[in-house]
RNA sequence: CGGGGUGUGGCGCAGUUGGUUAGCGCGCCGCGUUUGGGACGCGGAGGUCGGAGGUUCAAGUCCUCUCACCCCGACCA
């Protein structure tokens, strides 16, 4: 994409209704729009990362058998009663609106209700499980006070999976094997050696749920964390009765400030029953389905990152998730200069490679300060000096010294 | 929801004890000189001071109400 062409601008300094580190330089590149507090509207830039952080996750949850849908965000008041969740004494972050006909609807903020609700439509026998399903749906929450940035807002996108199984020897199973795909995504997204298991408040059904937890003086919660067994206990369940049943040491656990980037939980039967969500088993007995929910805040994952990839220029995204893999910046608009530059532009794009070409002929230190505000992994140089060289200049967003070096070792670290 | 704070051109800010044409920086438009880390000169456009009501000869400055936003706390399957 030609810079010249992109609607947005970057800003010089940042919005002084933000404090959070976050949301000040989502906005200040370009990545994010804030619509009002908490909401906030995503840019072509924006979209390009939480694209990329949704293929990440897609991908893992295809992995392991989950099966993409999108549920719908007007809700049924009916369903929510069953499980008595409609009441706003029960459920206060809630957001509803009706029909002209005066029939209440509540806006999605989660979907637990009615896609278990859908699926038993479609499981009725033994053979039909186990099934898995997701999706990434826009969940409303009406906070008392969002903060935070895109960490904690009142309109956000949520990857939500719901494994429905036969029995808890089949929900256990998938349990840990959704656990394992949530840590591929986590260390594939770039945070991996600081995201851990953590053992939460479990609810009625059992006595923990699993929390993943990335740690950053940016999250909300208290973790007391474990870094050799890479375990966490979360404060609200921190006691000795649970650092024994953990098989922790307590002398071994540091307090560290995280953020909540997945959530996994088992309801057991409990939802299935209230829904009435059964099956008919091989001997025609009829049994309740095995429940469990998966959850990745994806824009809240996408804060986060912004918030521990940065530094006092700006955003440094991990390779994975950068809207663009290339920055290429032109110095110069003499005819060689443009045409060497778009020829680069052109070859990189038609080898597959997402190039931000800035185009825009500016002064240097606005293009490099843009730059590293964005904070996309390579940044190349086409100007007359590396022309007069035969060759390009690459500088990772990383690193402080750029290197002159051939299109051809360009294309070779780009292909890797 | 309790406490604290802030609303002045697109963005960041300043506006003395109320006093007449509301300033500055950035950005924007025009012309020219510049061009490897956010250039410079000259000339422009753009705000009625979050909103409503009030006090006063006079309100961005004072009072009341209200809305929005930020922070702390509470809340957060």
């Amino acid at each position: 994409m030609r810079l010249s062409h992109l609607f947005t601008k970057t800003l010089r300094s940042a919005p002084a209704d933000e404090q959070a580190l976050n949301a000040q330089l989502l906005i200040r590149a370009g990545y994010i729009y804030k619509e009002m507090a908490g909401v906030y509207a995503y840019l072509p830039l924006g979209i390009r990362v939480l694209e990329n952080i949704k293929r990440i996750v897609r991908e893992e949850m295809n992995a392991i058998g989950g099966q993409e849908l999108i549920m719908t965000n007007l809700q049924r008041q009916d369903l929510w009663e069953k499980t008595d969740r409609w009441d706003e004494s029960k459920v206060d972050v809630w957001f509803k609106t009706k029909l002209q006909n005066n029939t209440e609807l509540g806006l999605a903020w989660s979907h637990e209700e009615p896609i278990t609700d859908m699926m038993r439509n479609y499981i009725s026998s033994y053979r039909d499980l186990p099934a898995n399903v997701y999706q990434f749906q826009t969940k409303l929450r009406n906070e008392l006070r969002s903060k935070s940035g895109i960490m904690r807002g009142r309109e956000f996108v949520m990857k939500d999976m719901y494994s429905y199984s036969l029995d808890n020897e089949q929900h256990e199973a998938f349990y840990e094997t959704a656990t394992q795909a949530y840590l591929k995504v986590f260390d594939r997204v770039g945070l991996g050696d600081k995201t851990f298991v953590t053992y939460s408040s479990g609810g009625a059904f059992t006595k923990f749920s699993h929390e993943f937890q990335t740690v950053t003086d940016a999250g909300e919660d208290v973790i007391y964390l474990d870094e050799e067994k890479k375990m966490a206990i979360n404060e609200e369940v921190y006691n000795d009765e649970v650092i024994k049943h953990l098989g922790l040491d307590k002398a071994k656990l540091k307090e560290v400030k995280a953020a909540e980037v997945g959530n996994i939980f088992s309801f057991g039967s409990i939802k299935s029953e209230q829904l009435d969500l059964a099956y008919t088993d091989k001997d025609g007995h009829k049994k309740p389905v095995i429940l469990g929910s998966y959850g990745i805040g994806i824009t809240r994952l996408m804060g986060v990152i912004a918030e521990i990839f940065a530094d006092h220029k700006g955003l440094v995204w991990p390779e994975a998730i950068a809207p663009f893999s290339v920055n290429l910046i032109r110095i110069g608009d003499s005819d060689k200069t443009v045409k060497a530059a778009d020829r680069l532009y052109n070859l990189l794009t038609e080898a597959g490679i997402a190039v931000l070409y800035d185009d825009r002929n500016l002064r240097v230190g606005e293009s490099f300060a843009d730059a590293d505000l964005i904070g996309i992994p390579n940044r190349v140089v086409i100007s007359d000096k590396t022309i007069a060289q035969n060759n390009l200049e690459w500088k990772k967003r990383t690193e402080n010294e750029a290197r002159s070096i051939s299109e051809q070792e360009l294309l070779k670290i780009l292909e890797r």
